[in-house]
DNA sequence: TGACTTTTGTTCTAACTAGAACTTATAATG
DNA sequence: CATTATAAGTTCTAGTTAGAACAAAAGTCA
């Protein structure tokens, strides 16, 4: 039985997702932040904050590295823990004043910076990439759970 | 100027590329390696050996990352350096008989654990999600050409 | 040949990363 | 209420990561 080659699509998904991560640090390195930070920011952007927990499903940082990361933006004063006031075993992450500022000033530029990158696109393009992408990760996440149920 | 919807797509590359590395991690790990290190092995795999600059390029980890990787590689005895006869610079990194072994040893499995995942693609599926994901991966590489003209 | 430039791999630094063990708080069950 | 289980963040560890500075070896070109 001859295996299908799906090393190729692996490959470009690899690349197009390190192209990607590269060209957004880019632009995210001359504002100082590493883009895990601004992911963060930009994530908290426009909100009244959220839970490590929440912020870790949003981000895709585990919370191991999400407590590190926090650390670093909150010695920035960019950020700051608050304790929740419903569950006393969590904290509630919230922008400062001078985070809210710096979320103000340097996402539009960064949007700016990655919508060059479809300019060429149409939005049926979009569309069409996207729902290719979605049935991927369905892909690893229904295989995901066969294995975990084997066990 | 409405601005196109382009962060789905982005968030579904993202995810898309996380749960592909984390299935791939769980069968990794089973075997005693890193993501990283198994990527080293299967690429020198049925090769003689290449340069780090070679071994950067297919692997898509920079050289300074790589010599890391690699120093514990050849702790573990999996790969050896040996210095290239044509460049004094240069350095061929080889699998060992050890290294040898073990990727026959566990590359199939891999493989096999991989292919699970596109169990319910066709050959059609696997070629027009190639597509896409390389024309994603060009935008990038274009938006990034032209920012660095652009200095 | 000599001066300049590029390339190769190593080293160093700051940060991110996942996973596991741990503490504390909450929830669920008898 | 007591016991048990689950969940939220922190800490710890080993490893990866990119970028920058570096030494040594090639390559370029006048």
């Amino acid at each position: 039985m001859a295996q299908k080659p799906c090393i190729p699509v692996l490959r470009e998904l690899a690349r197009a997702y390190q192209d990607f991560e590269s060209y957004s640090a880019i632009h995210i390195r001359t504002i100082g932040l590493t883009p895990s930070q601004f992911d963060i920011i930009a994530t908290l952007g426009n909100t009244t904050g959220m839970s490590f927990r929440n912020l870790g499903e949003k981000t895709l940082i585990t919370k191991g590295t999400l407590t590190g990361v926090v650390n670093r933006l909150e010695a920035k004063n960019l950020v700051r823990r608050v304790a929740s006031p419903s569950d006393g075993r969590s904290q509630i992450v919230q922008l400062t004043r001078k985070g809210e500022a710096f979320f103000a000033q340097v996402f539009p530029a960064h949007m700016n910076h990655i919508e060059q990158v479809f300019a060429a696109f149409s939005q049926t393009d979009l569309d069409n990439t996207e729902a290719t992408l979605h049935r991927l990760r369905e892909a690893f996440s229904a295989a995901s759970k066969k294995v975990s149920a084997a066990k």
